[in-house]
DNA sequence: CCGAGAAGGACCAAGGAGCAGACCTTTGCT
DNA sequence: AGCAAAGGTCTGCTCCTTGGTCCTTCTCGG
């Protein structure tokens, strides 16, 4: 059986344990970079976040202080205080080999997920769980000139479709592919001709989501990823 | 900003740090009861097996020894001995309360995963890495009345679908939705009448796929999954 | 026939992560 | 002034994981 080989080298794949800390700090620290924690939003007290997350206290704040000190949260103490995410230094992290390597593959994940968000949302999304994303789109439009910002809506338009499907693993699914591409995103160029061609596509996508018309939605949804991999392809070694 | 409710609460959904023992126990679990480690299959050595796993023999034993004990393994002892998946026993956990709620939700994961699944592979698989999957289909023709030995080969031929694409991550995620999954399927009733018309089905995406046709492969696909949800909608509690 | 080697099985001490809780400090509101 | 709400600090405990060492049970080859 020649082709299990492959799915057995996934099987035994190192165990990759993270402790409660590192996920913790992976799960704000992405929530901050994608804008999904805006700057100056105000986080919920420790001691109740750490009820909600599920762990202690101690845990909690050695992520907050990493976050902290790299310069992302900023604590205020007293009543009235609390701790608000900081407004955004320019980052301009050199894309380490890490990410580097294997970048294909992540785009493969984003693509499964995201093409699978749509035809799911084609199948059932209530036209009422769609009506702010079309305010989104609107947004945007006006975003093109600051790649950031308009970068944050259209995080935020991707993770709304999967809010849309009602499923919380589906949108989880999407959250972490939309917080492993911003990385590679970030690098490269975006003329803002590109990004109005790209918003017209999320329109005609939302179109064809309401429209029930899931097959439709698949090749909006393909064209629109294809831009950025083609672009990544040029960039970037095969990886 | 009322869209972002939804996803902040994703953001501070509990935080599911398993242990090493954990992830370890389900790992393996999960391969066998789908089969990836067909019964009599002899594992890697203990010493072997801790190193590729990245973890201590003594945590990789704890979990040996949890499956020993269930009885899905067998451990035999000496040179050239080793730890073997055990001959299948039948089964029939009842469907605890924590799988029956949220069905839907893992119906939906599925989905998603499948759809991009195979929307990826109609873009890209080469013809070469879809001929085992040809066979398999054939083969299930004649399992239709023994629904374990199908279901086993059909998990290797979505799984198999996954793995032709060529990305790691989504043959993990493939993976995982499948594991998600069987628990459910194996509470259904399964003529085989259905599964003979779900396996033309197998046929007609795998013509799909390769003609290059996504919008086939999805329709194809998502009329093969909607089978089962229906089927599950009607028997289970709407969760 | 017997020893080497390969496999699982058992045990233990040290280190570290996470937890629970009490307490301190700062600050705004009444 | 004093209370309440927030972040900041400290401590002891528990459990998991590690890494070793050693034992037992086999098979194979000389």
């Amino acid at each position: 059986m020649t082709d299990a080989s492959a799915s057995l080298e996934s099987v035994f794949a190192p165990v990759r344990s993270q402790t409660a800390f590192e996920e913790t700090l992976d799960r704000l620290g992405t929530a901050i970079k994608l804008g999904l924690l805006a700057p100056g939003e105000r986080l919920p007290a420790e001691r109740e976040l750490c009820t909600r997350l599920g762990i202690a206290r101690s845990t909690l704040r050695q992520a907050l202080t990493a976050l902290t000190q790299s310069g992302q949260l900023r604590a205020v103490r007293g009543r009235g205080g609390g701790t608000f995410v900081a407004d955004p230094a320019p980052r301009a992290e050199p894309l380490g080999a890490a990410e580097l390597a294997g970048w294909r593959d992540v785009c493969d994940q984003r693509f499964t997920v995201e093409v699978g968000v749509a035809a799911l949302a084609a199948t059932r999304a209530e036209p009422g769980a769609l009506g702010g994303l079309d305010a989104l789109v609107v947004a945007m439009d006006d975003l093109v000139r600051d790649f950031p910002a308009y970068r944050a809506a259209d995080v935020r338009f991707h993770i709304g479709l999967a809010e849309a499907t009602g499923s919380p693993r589906v949108l989880a699914a999407m959250t972490e592919a939309q917080g492993l591409m911003t990385n590679l995103i970030a690098h490269i160029a975006h003329p803002p001709e590109v990004l109005e061609h790209a918003n017209a596509q999320h329109a005609r996508l939302l179109s064809a989501i309401r429209a029930r018309d899931a097959g439709h939605a698949l090749s909006v949804m393909t064209e629109h990823l294809q831009g950025t991999e083609h672009v990544l392809a040029g960039l970037l070694p095969e990886g």
